[in-house]
DNA sequence: CCTATTTCATAACCTAGCTTATTTTTCGTT
DNA sequence: AACGAAAAATAAGCTAGGTTATGAAATAGG
């Protein structure tokens, strides 16, 4: 059952015991989303973080220009949130967007609170999550500077094979930090050798 | 005494009791740095993530023409280390320099581990502290994405008034992901108005 | 199965930022 | 104070990637 993905997940990073496990169990539920929906919307407060099934999501910025920045997908065995906003409790940076029918569990500040409190091994758990969010995000930062688009373009393929294949390419384009017309042309490019 | 201003810091975030507080404190020393010396280079593993007192510190990763991008810039009651190689044990994608001399707490694996241990408080700490610092580089990202270099400048002086002072400016231009001349350009630009 | 809408490809032209080179300024060392 | 080395300014020419525009292909809804 799905909910079993989740304490797999977790089991990977910290040592669960079967109380714990079964405090976890009866916290969570299960809940869907239609593809397009948001879980967020830019200006509005984050109230959730997610960890998802099945599905796709899509966190996004809007500039001032109207422009797409995609900061990260998120899909099988993954979370996503305006952790930011949820932090704080200010209005969110992003759109937090289904891209496909999405099944997920949910967790509000009050849930994840009182999961710390019973299970604070949680706490741990978070800990190397969000570093390791932190590493990738970092190094994200370094091979924007330091390589040119098709090179990124080439590291987003091996590091999510299967994803460009669920993606449409502009949202690709917009996580890699390009127009789409020039991904597009990228692709050409490649193809044509 | 400086020990006080790590305690202190820590109490921003988390409560601890004088029983935590001292165990904390029997754990911690201080160590100095002289200007340039490195904490860890690029290569090697990272041994120690850093708390730091006074000075300042610059990770940055040399990619394969030579060039340096600057991952970010730590001074006073502000952490530092190559989290993916300290966590994993791997080589650093990162050199970490002094470019004050520097006065900090160094915190090795086993010492971490330890306090974990005996203050498990400090993971909820450590969660929050990395939950921040993802949530800045996720901004950052979207900064390069959807910023002028101009204006990625303009805000890096605002974000943090006294650095530019502190900072030579190429690396501030290798933080904004731009060349040295360019900047040099900008400010010439702004200078001029 | 048909149409409307979204997505993608292609191409000509444009610009922010890079390269290379030279000069000037600042700073650490003696 | 004086010298050498590192840092910063300036400028001419260049390129990765953006903009604008148009048409073709794929998708989704009815």
């Amino acid at each position: 059952m799905s909910k079993d993905i989740f304490l797999g997940y977790i089991k990977k990073h910290i040592d669960l015991n079967e109380n714990e496990e079964s405090i976890i169990l009866s916290k969570i539920k299960e809940r869907k989303y239609l593809k397009n929906q948001f879980l967020v919307q830019q200006g509005d407060v984050c109230r959730y973080v997610v960890f998802i099934f099945t599905g796709c999501v899509r966190s996004y910025h809007v500039d001032d220009d109207g422009n797409e920045h995609t900061v990260s997908f998120s899909i099988e065995n993954w979370w996503s949130s305006d952790m930011g906003s949820f932090i704080t409790q200010k209005p969110a940076d992003y759109n937090v967007q289904c891209i496909e029918p999405t099944s997920l569990i949910q967790f509000d500040s009050v849930l994840m609170e009182e999961l710390f409190k019973t299970v604070p091994k949680l706490e741990r758990f978070f800990r190397i999550i969000s570093q390791n969010a932190l590493v990738s995000a970092q190094r994200r930062v370094v091979n924007t500077f330091s390589k040119t688009a098709r090179e990124r373009f080439e590291i987003f393929r091996e590091d999510y094979p299967e994803l460009e294949q669920r993606i449409p390419q502009y949202m690709i384009a917009s996580y890699l930090g390009v127009t789409k017309e020039f991904l597009s042309k990228i692709k050409g490019q490649i193809a044509r050798e």
